[in-house]
Formats: structure tokens, sequence, C-alpha cells
DNA sequence: TTAATTGAAACTTATTTAGTTACAAATAAG
DNA sequence: CTTATTTGTAACTAAATAAGTTTCAATTAA
């Protein structure tokens, strides 16, 4: 199984979210909008980044609000939230055990695939969502210094 | 996106070969029967981690060999020839470009996953097909001795 | 009271992965 | 040389997963 969209949107959402708050309505079709997916798919996400701890939504009303601030969530805590204990890689569950390979290559990966995983998640966790917000603040900076220098 | 059981099929693949050369007629068939999957599958594989130079096979004709020694392929070698530049992180593509967050975030995930995928990526290949094949040997001598000690 | 919005279920569609069928091409054995 | 075995590959089917849609009850806000 590979790791969906539903992440990196889950992380677009929280971004979002932190810059976008006060400036227009954050509603789940605006939303929506930024990542051109649909409003249904936005409040899924939120749902479940609500029930993580993350955000804080009300049913019936717009502009939910980050739970924590933007240094104290971490990508790794995000990750969580949406895909919960899946693994980045798949072990083939149906070997047979009959055989000296079949028998034992299910547990031995298990091992070796924890400990890159792991690695990776460990830089996840040691990313912020003010990481990513900060970077995203500079290449619209970037982006802006162009325009204007080609005035 | 996840990485599919191709991956750790295609080591069970190597191990086999390692292990039972010699001790048994290595076919498509006979090694499937220890994944317990269609010698087709196996073909596949095989196909690719010859094209990759990781084994040698002989059209028509049984008893691949590695092409080189188990302690020089490692596990992202492997990676490497099944999965190709496959990614760990799957970047939403289509996002809107008019927006801060929607405009930066691509560049800006790309960035962190790309972190985050190396390290994983760095474990497997410090792990070597002979790390794996010792393991199994290991995993397998406590099971006999197990069963040695009920007798 | 009405309009706007969230939350969630059920469904459809698209994409990816795994497995199958079929067969040409090469090898191996009698 | 002939036959059986095996690889390599293409084309197809089935299964699993992910993304997107439709619908509507429940809640909030004006």
């Amino acid at each position: 199984m590979k790791i969906s969209t539903r992440f990196s949107d889950s992380i677009h959402i929280l971004a979002f979210i932190n810059i976008y708050q006060g400036v227009i309505p954050l509603t789940s079709n605006n939303i929506a909008s930024s990542i051109e997916t649909s409003p249904v798919v936005v409040r899924r996400l939120m749902s479940a980044l609500n029930k993580a701890g993350l955000i804080n939504t009300v049913h019936g009303a717009a502009d939910p609000v980050l739970a924590k601030s933007p240094e104290n969530i971490s990508l790794y805590d995000i990750f969580l939230a949406i895909e919960g204990d899946a693994h980045l890689f798949t072990i083939d569950e149906r070997t047979n055990p009959q055989c000296i390979v079949g028998g034992n290559i299910q547990e031995t990966l298990n091992g070796f695939y924890q400990q890159a995983e792991t690695a990776a998640k460990a830089k996840l966790a040691r990313t912020s969502l003010q990481d990513v917000i900060d970077t995203i603040r500079v290449k619209q900076a970037i982006k802006d210094a162009e325009k204007e220098r080609r005035n």
C-alpha cells in the first residue's frame, strides 16, 4: 500500500486554516477550492483531524481552528491521524510455512522494514506544521519578488 | 502510494535462490510454491531482477544465479530494480495555483517527503540480502531447536 | 424561520495491484 | 533430431484500494 494523497491533503488543510483564518470564511467549500477536490472529501479529512485532536470543529458552523500551535503539530501527528498504523511497506502474508524462506521471511522482513519505516517517521516527527507554513510563505515571497522585478 | 508485495516477494526470490541452489531445481514453479503465488508472477519479478543485474537467468533454462554475492546486494538495490523511482508518499498534483497554499504546497511537501524517504531508503541501503538470509537461518534454527526440545 | 453548514452514510468511478491464460522462443534430455 | 520442459512476455480478468459523488439529517447563524 502506498501512502495516499489523503496525507498531503490533510497537511494542506491545516496550513490553509492557519494562513487564511480571519481572511476568508473557512468553509469546507473554500478549503476544497484550494485543494481542487470536493467539500465532502475535505470534511471527511477534517473529521479525522478533529477526532485526533489536531483541530476543533463545530457541527453546523464553519471556521475550524487548530487545537495546538503549529510548532506543536508534527507531520507524524498528522500521519497518525489520517493513516493510523498504516505501513509504508507491505509484506506478503501468504507464504509457504513449510519452506525455510517462506516460513521465516515475514518475521524477518518485518524487522528490517520496521527500521526503515521508523527512520522515515522520525523525520516526519521532527518536521512541524510551522516548518511547512514557513516554507510556503518563503516560496510565495520569492514568487512575489519575481513578479515585482518583472514590472 | 504504498509499496506493494512485489518488493517483499522479490527479496523472497533472491533469498530462495541463495538458500536452495543445488538443493532443488530453481524453476519458477518451485519458487512460486514457496511464495504461494503463480509462476508467471515469479518470472515477471525475476525478469526485472535480471534486467537490473541482480541475477542471471537463461531463457528456457532453470536455475537462475545471483549476479553478486549477497553481501553486495542491498535491499535498496532490490527496491530500485522492482519499484524504480516510486515514492513512499504521494503528493496531490492538482491544487489551486492561485492560492498561497495550493500554489506552494507541492514543492514544499516534496522537500520534506524527500527527507523522510531518503532516511528510509538509507536504512534499506545499509541492509544486505546476506543480513536477510542470516536472519532467516537464525529464526529457522530456533524453530528447529524448539521442535527438538519437545521430543 | 430560513439559509448555510457540518457530519456521515451509501454509492459510483477510477486506479492500481495481483493473478490468469496463452503462446512463442529457448534449452535440455532422450 | 525430436519431445518435454522451461523461460519470457503480452493480453486479459479479478480483486483491492482510493477518490469522488450524491444525499440528507443535525446543527448553527442570520
